[in-house]
DNA sequence: GGTACACCTTCCTGTTACAGGAAAGTCAAG
DNA sequence: CTTGACTTTCCTGTAACAGGAAGGTGTACC
């Protein structure tokens, strides 16, 4: 008969956790005295004790191990339970691989501009979005906005004549990889609820679901380029690749007003690998 | 602005979570209806909760954010968070890594054996042992215990001669790697209290810290071979080794009891790598 | 026989980052 | 005016204990 301190020496196991492991069923001294409440453990349940600090360094849960031990399962369930855990171990594994890349890119960055970026790049996904848009080139880079105005005039024209309703704010696409000199292939789209019909060249269709890389930029539109690095860096940095067309999320947008009231997001869609 | 629900939906982030930073004075929304209470955020305020979301994917606490954000820390202490965080991460990608290996161990083990082994191993670190003890040579397996008992004897004299006070169960050391036909290395030991002279071939020593694998075996001495393979497999499990003296601990021992109440714990130090 | 000190008990709080749900007030559409 | 979607605050629960308070116990020592 030990006592809960002698015991503890032992074990390496604190007191408090074994008055938990107690309290919680897993782990019943052999006896209490009725009279004073002091828990006394014999060298019968090291075993036991053995047991559970060996599952719970496979990183079950004190519910799996008091099931485990207690209520005899089947050699099924516990497999069932172990492969479980080893898809989670493995998960997690990739998560902190891909978290340590982040965290010392984050580190060579502040080492070389001595603070925080001014950009910071998530993750997040989204699901599939019903648009009215339309697609078409621009002629060169110097006529970009002009070619977007006159595709987001045809599109916000045909919206309002159908009475289709708004569903967020509009969003671009830039089909092209890299960034062409001319024939740049360019799409404009207005989030909407419910039904649209083809006419006057703007159709009605669905943006796929996607795994954005995502940034937000504030301001003109002439700086967007380091928001477009700052996710760049980001996607080599977390070993992604590029799966399709970039897009821009016109959160706030005035063309009378200042610029510097302007927001945007921009995304990448990416995968993993 | 936006309501809480429209900028949930903006960001991918819920409302419950939204709420939380509030209280937490980590994102404050833009205003709050005196009247309502209602919150209103806007997109201005997107940065910001971009900035939470990319740290809190780095692994930072909402506390560290925070202190990242407001107080406007130098270089250096944001460097050192993040260096913190690296090695954090590092060290749970190598726990994960052996907790992984273990687990399929152990899955490979249900699936031979279609059941949960009787040994279970697990890794302990124990301090330096004071003792008195006697290392010698046993001619051959056959006399290992008669040789054992006379050590023992002759350690069990000299401390109680010398009114020296138990501090746990003796302890045995074998010292030869695998298993010698002859001339077997073996060592006696009791933990002892206080200071120990040597005499009459019982020295005081002290039995280096180690980080030991140990199983609990309950029983005869003549069934122990099969927790000495459960500690071997294990070892080669998790890409451990050797490295010094196995070790018996007799928790409990009574030559004159029935041996089915004999209890012994077996530990082999090990090191990763 | 008293006392100091180590040890034991129960009970309460705190940890992290929210999730679930109840009760009650608010807003916009039909 | 009603209905239903939203909003608020507040309470509880999560996993596995750690820290500490208040009060009872056991024993060694003077």
């Amino acid at each position: 008969m030990l006592k809960i301190s002698e015991f503890s020496k032992l074990t390496q196991v604190p007191t408090k956790t074994l008055r938990y492991y107690d309290e919680i069923g897993l782990l019943k001294p052999a006896r209490i005295d009725p009279w004073t409440g002091y828990r006394f453990y014999t060298v019968e349940q090291l075993p036991r004790l053995n047991r559970i600090l060996a599952l719970k360094a496979l990183g079950l849960s004190l519910d799996q191990i008091k099931a485990m031990l207690d209520e005899h399962l089947t050699a099924e369930q516990i497999r069932g339970m172990l492969r479980l855990k080893r898809a989670e171990t493995l998960q997690r594994l990739e998560e902190d691989q891909t978290r340590l890349s982040f965290v010392e890119a984050k580190l060579r960055q502040i080492e070389m501009e001595g603070t925080m970026s001014e950009y910071e790049v998530i993750l997040k996904a989204v699901e599939p979005i019903e648009v009215a848009g339309v697609r078409d080139f621009a002629p060169d880079q110097a006529h970009i906005s002009e070619t977007f105005g006159r595709m987001y005039g045809m599109v916000m024209a045909e919206v309002t004549r159908q009475h289709a309703a708004f569903a967020g704010p509009s969003i671009a696409l830039y089909h092209d990889e890299g960034f062409p000199e001319t024939h740049i292939d360019i799409e404009t789209t207005q989030p909407i609820r419910g039904t649209f019909h083809e006419a006057n060249g703007v159709k009605g269709y669905t943006l796929p679901a996607a795994n954005l890389a995502c940034t937000i930029h504030r301001g003109s539109f002439q700086n967007l380029g380091s928001a477009y690095e700052a996710i760049m860096k980001w996607i080599e940095s977390g070993g992604y690749h590029i799966v399709g067309p970039s897009r821009e999320v016109y959160l706030q947008f005035d063309p009378n007003a200042d610029p510097n009231t302007w927001v945007t997001e921009i995304q990448f869609p990416v995968e993993k690998g």
